[in-house]
DNA sequence: CGTGGATTTGATGTCAGTCAAGATTGGTGG
DNA sequence: CCACCAATCTTGACTGACATCAAATCCACG
């Protein structure tokens, strides 16, 4: 549960000028810092505080793997908020009052920005508020999809949109075919759509039966047509 | 549907100096501008499109009432994804590819202020963008929360919760003792909360059994402890 | 007062949770 | 390379919470 800091060269890692998306975007305001941002190692389960970014200007950039930040009922169970795959900023959500953390799904880089130090700069800094201002637009928009998944799509519904979603964020395609690794167990699914991990592999040997995913491993699937995946369930449009 | 814009002078009613919380913080970004902000008298199910502050500097702000951003499913159903109540800036939550909208649940006034010809201006200010800022987190931390009790916890629990965050929101405290009228429909708390009318019917026949509200009206309410009645239900701490 | 929408309550069905038992899988050490 | 082990995954039987359908009752408003 506890991760180690990398000594490695930080700059080299987080803010190559070959990388796109807001995470490399949010890295190159780190660049005239003295103090170069963090490169975390994370093993699978490992968990952080979250970074509020509230009052401080800190923010996770995902390098490689899956994290994921979440939240704890009263009674121990979890609900994962959202997820963060390669390049992307780990969107600052949290609910007040409640235990939460941020984690890793699967072996992870995280690269961890201070930009504290410049923060009477960035104020004024149009290009940063906008930056910032799309990671949060960005998040929202995400809750927002989450929130409608939860409330009222049946769990069909939301593992088959999960997985498209999945597909789109994190497969390859290799001879046209579309392939997703996934770097997360059955709980962690579960987890994230509401449901528990039982029902999440009853919907998935329901989703495999109907050909619309093929499975070499549990973790490793073929999507012949995303979009046919995405239908799948009943409140998708079936017909 | 139609709502009408009001021809009263909108300074007067938006920007009053007395007026707190960021609501009136944003409203008077607009005060420098010469088109002042449209005050907008809602009834009840009026939609108006969501203002997504993704490319524009629009804003809507709660003057009274209750308003909300909703989304509809592929088959026509409604989740609610934020509400919005008096002083309160609208949350720019919305899914992506999705059928959402601003409305009001109750008659309501909102105040709409289009910041977009001081764009150059405000992307340099830091008081806008700090007052930007806690929009957007506001909104995630409430999102944040939200997914998590849709996802984790049972009915009776959500409602509960709900009933005590509203009367936190919109309750008054008459002879020491929190009234809450609620501005809406069982089936608008059901679409908040991802239940049915008739379900949150039966719940709060349970809450109102078990002495933890007393109802004077369906929608009048008296709370003797909201921190009772936050706890009622099973994920909450029972014990 | 009458009327239509909102609310309440009941009967019944279904989806997902819980508990339980095997089957796979991937990693480790011999 | 293979055997073993613990974690993960799958599947089944049963239960329970919530949805659906239906019928009264309540209430606001004309």
């Amino acid at each position: 549960m506890t991760p180690r800091p990398d000594t490695r060269s930080p700059r080299s890692v987080c803010a190559q000028p070959e990388r796109t998306g807001l995470g490399a975007t949010l890295c190159r305001f780190a660049e005239p810092l003295q103090q170069q941002p963090t490169l975390r190692r994370l093993q699978r389960g490992d968990r952080l505080p979250i970074l509020s970014a509230r009052h401080t200007l800190r923010f996770r950039v995902v390098r490689a793997g899956l994290v994921a930040n979440a939240a704890a009922t009263p009674d121990g169970r979890r609900q994962i908020l959202c997820l963060g795959g390669p390049d992307e900023v780990i969107c600052p959500i949290a609910p007040a009052g409640v235990p939460s953390w941020t984690e890793a799904l699967s072996a992870a880089l995280v690269c961890e920005v201070d930009l504290g130090a410049r923060a009477e700069d960035l104020a004024t800094d149009p290009d940063f508020n906008a930056t910032l201002f799309e990671i949060m637009a960005g998040g929202l928009e995400r809750a927002g999809m989450q929130i409608l998944a939860l409330g009222r799509f049946d769990g069909t519904t939301r593992v088959a949109r999960f997985l498209a979603d999945m597909t789109d964020r994190l497969g390859e395609t290799r001879d046209g075919v579309r392939h997703l690794t996934l770097p997360m167990t059955r709980e962690d699914i579960a987890d994230t759509l509401g449901l528990n991990a039982e029902t999440v592999s009853r919907i998935l040997s329901r989703i495999r039966k109907a050909g619309v995913a093929q499975f070499s491993s549990p973790t490793a699937l073929i999507v012949p047509d995303v979009r046919a995946l995405a239908r799948f369930g009943a409140t998708g449009v079936t017909a």
